[in-house]
DNA sequence: CTAATATCAGCGCTACTGAGATCT
DNA sequence: CAGATCTCAGTATCGCTGATATTA
């Protein structure tokens, strides 16, 4: 069976005979996962009251950070990759649902200190727990085998893309 | 070295032991790949003039088909996973830009058919190429076997989550 | 009559940019 | 003074929904 990337390559195998049409084997199929993928898994957080698209990201980014659930807003916008003007908006939406609260930095007075509330955590834990629940029953298909070798090809890709672990907070940031 | 997907699982598993989050492993990086190469992909579309988003993938879905490059929009709604609302809002600008022309389907009254200019027609050619181009530098650091195994494996993955290839168009569709 | 096609207007959401205030 | 941090206002983009006209 065919899905639509194997009839694209297809096509233009016929169309443009002259060019090398295989990297969309892995890019194309990528990107049209991703699209399908993130659909799927923002049904599920809303379903638990994440109705905006990204508010999962950030509620989990503070919320891996262990006790007490804080991270300051830049380096929030690092981790969801967004610039700091857009999780500004994020983190009003979120402030104004009483997931998370922002306080000033004692140590830096420029900055601001992003902490998850009871509900926030609360809402995080279980709404996270579907999500990966969904994510489990999108893979069910793939054996381990499969899982892992492309886990491991697209951790390369990542890495030569630039995608890095974030450095440790320093005391604060 | 560690991607952040690495650094995220780490974090979980010690915040929250109990959960299974080996599916992060290959969702998660699926989705940020996605990211990063949509962008890329973008900027490369945009120096040859398509600075919209999703232009280069009406133009190609009309390359691919061969002449005389034709498609009705509801069949490229499909094609790029849109609504049709949304595509007729595409359909204008690339019109406005001389890239497509509309005319009236003679066989089915209700019908629009789509088709490339001459103009759409060598932007698609050289744009596409560039576009193919970024996408082997890409996957450069990955080895032949890898592209193959992680292709199949999200292929299998596409198809389980109801991604096929078109049906072939009728004699005016 | 029901269903399909395309368009349109209105709406909502999202994020970016650039300026500004504050502080290191 | 240069640079960092966050916010804000303005702007652009983008796609969806639901209504409509037309035709099969």
């Amino acid at each position: 069976m065919d899905d639509y990337v194997t009839d694209a390559i297809a096509d233009w195998a016929q169309e443009r005979p002259t060019l090398d049409t295989s990297p969309m084997a892995l890019i194309s199929r990528i990107l049209r996962a991703a699209e399908i993928i993130q659909s799927r898994l923002d049904a599920v957080a809303a379903e638990h009251g994440l109705s905006h698209k990204g508010d999962m990201d950030v509620l989990a980014a503070l919320r891996r950070v262990g006790p007490p659930y804080e991270a300051s807003p830049s380096r929030l916008a690092r981790a969801v990759q967004l610039t700091t003007g857009g999780m500004t908006n994020r983190l009003d939406r979120l402030e104004k649902a009483n997931l998370i609260v922002r306080r000033r930095d004692t140590t830096d007075r420029r900055g601001v200190i992003v902490g998850l509330t009871a509900m926030g955590k609360d809402v995080c834990d279980t709404a996270f727990a579907a999500v990966l629940s969904e994510q489990a029953r999108l893979v069910q298909v793939l054996s381990d085998d499969q899982r892992d070798t492309a886990s491991v090809a697209l951790k390369g890709l990542l890495l030569s893309l630039g995608d890095r672990a974030l450095p440790p907070a320093l005391p604060s940031i």
